[in-house]
DNA sequence: AATGAATGAGTGTTCATTCAT
DNA sequence: AATGAATGAACACTCATTCAT
């Protein structure tokens, strides 16, 4: 029941900071569109700052936790590289209300470094920790595909990680850019999927 | 005169955007860095929103100046491709003061939106048509490359675009968080040049 | 039994209102020292404002009752104002728990001229009206003295009494500050007895 | 000039936090009181509890500056005791408005206890001080005049310093209230003036 | 042209109070 | 009778913007 409450609010949340953006968003808005008083949100969050923390934290672990789930059984750098990024369009891409997130982390950073209230401070190091575990996870598979002679090593690991994530990132910003504005941006879901796809087959194998 | 004064305070918002985010960028600071008192900054700008939108402008203008100009004299759409990139790096990595433009245009977007000031519309329509000419301008190029035979056709050009933008922005973005925060990104400018050679190389010719 | 929960929220804001101040003190603090919900002191007071009342009410009303229970077979005016100080001292230090209500007590003036609500109006009236029994009946036994010719008649009574009652109240506040803070002030509860009781020999009697 | 709002903030402060109590007092009403706008305040304190924190610290200052400017021609102990008096009465009495210092003074005691801001901790240590200043003053005076013979020893130097302290504290409190409340209270600035100065000649002195 | 003191609208946050259970 | 989740009014505080000098 509480976990509920919280959810709503994650949710209300991350819809109105993806419309307007954090600091045009006000905690009555977010009451609102969670169906709640103001008050109350104050029940399971610190502070404003904290719902966004909070929605940028579920996501990376979500992501994490997926993507360590189906390592297990995985063990070529290619089809880990395609969890990945099966697991991001699981998240975001095919619940479109989930789709929005993307727009949130996007504007999240100066937000985390402002952080200043010392009972966030932990949140904050978790999530800079669950952003350097995907970062780390990408970066060994890299390192791991080039020593295996599968992956082009003419570039070292961090920059072709920084191709991909930028890649994917750009493209699915752009399906939320469409859905929430309506306006055409010349491809689908369908389209970027192949393309980030084709980017790791042409560019990051040998 | 008058245009010192604005390139001061468009420097100096600039610089402060990028280290604190938008909003918690205070007007006063901003007229510290620029050397002048608050109430200056009104003689030269509507708003404080007016200002960011300034340095966007200026950016998507420069940027598509130079690119008109240099594509005067070359025909070739790998070329073209690569004058861009060289455009981009030109504007943003080989002056250290304004790599820092990189976080404030990707910052930009919400408070686009958010303009409400029946003054500033004029000047936000003025960055769409501009950001959209630097669009338009790549899809036509690579179109064309695509007609040519050069390039990959199996995409269509819009995705070819966000993966080719995504990837710059996002390489160049690593490279302003390593100027200032110091932190070891794994890779440096000439990495990430050879890296977005590559990717038009591998990934977007045929 | 209603009785005992009354007894329970007047016991437990005197203990919080004492140790954090009336504002600072909150709803919920009570209800968990009293060992009960914050909606069931609604039960039992009107508001916040209501209990502080009772606080100050109750204290009232236990003086002017153990003096006036004591008064009938005492007659002398010394002796009745040792008898006064002597109810002071038993209800307030004899017992440790209740030494906080000197805090109370002391805090309370602002508040009471602050009440808006009508429900309250006539609780405000009977402290102003047992407050006012206290004063009268110390200034009648001053008066009486000095008909007497036993005390000093040469302030008026009103002055001697705020000398007698500023003095106690000062005294036992220390010895108050003393046990919460746990700070040395110099004195003990002997030492208060003894300066109050020569203060009256030497200052109102002749 | 700075100073002249300063003045006019600590004024107001006064006055409204006097008539209505502390944490009734708003902003909005020391600002209109003060003949500025809300903001301005805080070019001039750190928050609300900075002002309360200021009235008091002024006061305590000026008090130990008089006494001080005094003792040094002054060397007798119930001379002292008497430029002590002189000077409350000259700071509290003689100034109608500064009257209504002496209920600021004693509501502020549980505030002080309640600061949190890092930023006024100093300030709080400062008054303190300030305070202890008198204390230990009128201690040693006390100390002294019993060394010589000329007060009475039989009770220690902090019981009398209460006693004297409680008396004035509470005679000059009802001067206040009959100024504000305009309710006759049996006794006026004179009166008080000759009680203070009997307690000491008859309690003090042997 | 230039200043920065002054304004006041706007919002996050708290907490007394209510009420469904 | 008892709970504590839920409410929302109230207020301190910030900071973009203005304007007297």
């Amino acid at each position: 029941m509480e976990d509920t409450k919280r959810t709503k609010i994650v949710d209300a949340a991350t819809k109105v900071f993806a419309e307007k953006g954090y600091h045009y968003a006000t905690m009555s808005e977010i009451a609102k569109e969670a169906g709640m008083s103001t008050g109350l949100i104050y029940s399971y969050f610190e502070n404003k700052l904290d719902i966004l923390l909070s929605i940028i934290r579920i996501f990376w672990k979500k992501i994490n936790r997926l993507n360590q789930d189906k390592f297990i059984t995985v063990k070529d750098p290619l089809d880990k590289i395609l969890i990945i990024l099966q697991n991001f369009e699981d998240l975001l891409i095919k619940d479109e209300k989930a789709l929005c997130q993307v727009k949130v982390l996007n504007e999240a950073l100066p937000h985390i470094f402002m952080i200043k209230d010392k009972r966030l401070q932990e949140k904050r190091y978790e999530i800079i920790l669950n952003n350097k575990e995907l970062i780390d996870t990408i970066d060994e598979i890299i390192t791991d595909g080039q020593k295996k002679g599968i992956f082009d090593d003419s570039l070292n690991p961090s920059v072709l990680r920084q191709v991909l994530c930028g890649t994917i990132e750009r493209v699915i910003y752009g399906l939320f850019f469409k859905t929430y504005s309506g306006e055409d941006i010349g491809y689908d879901a369908d389209d970027a999927h192949k393309a980030i796809v084709k980017l790791i087959e042409k560019f990051i194998l040998k």
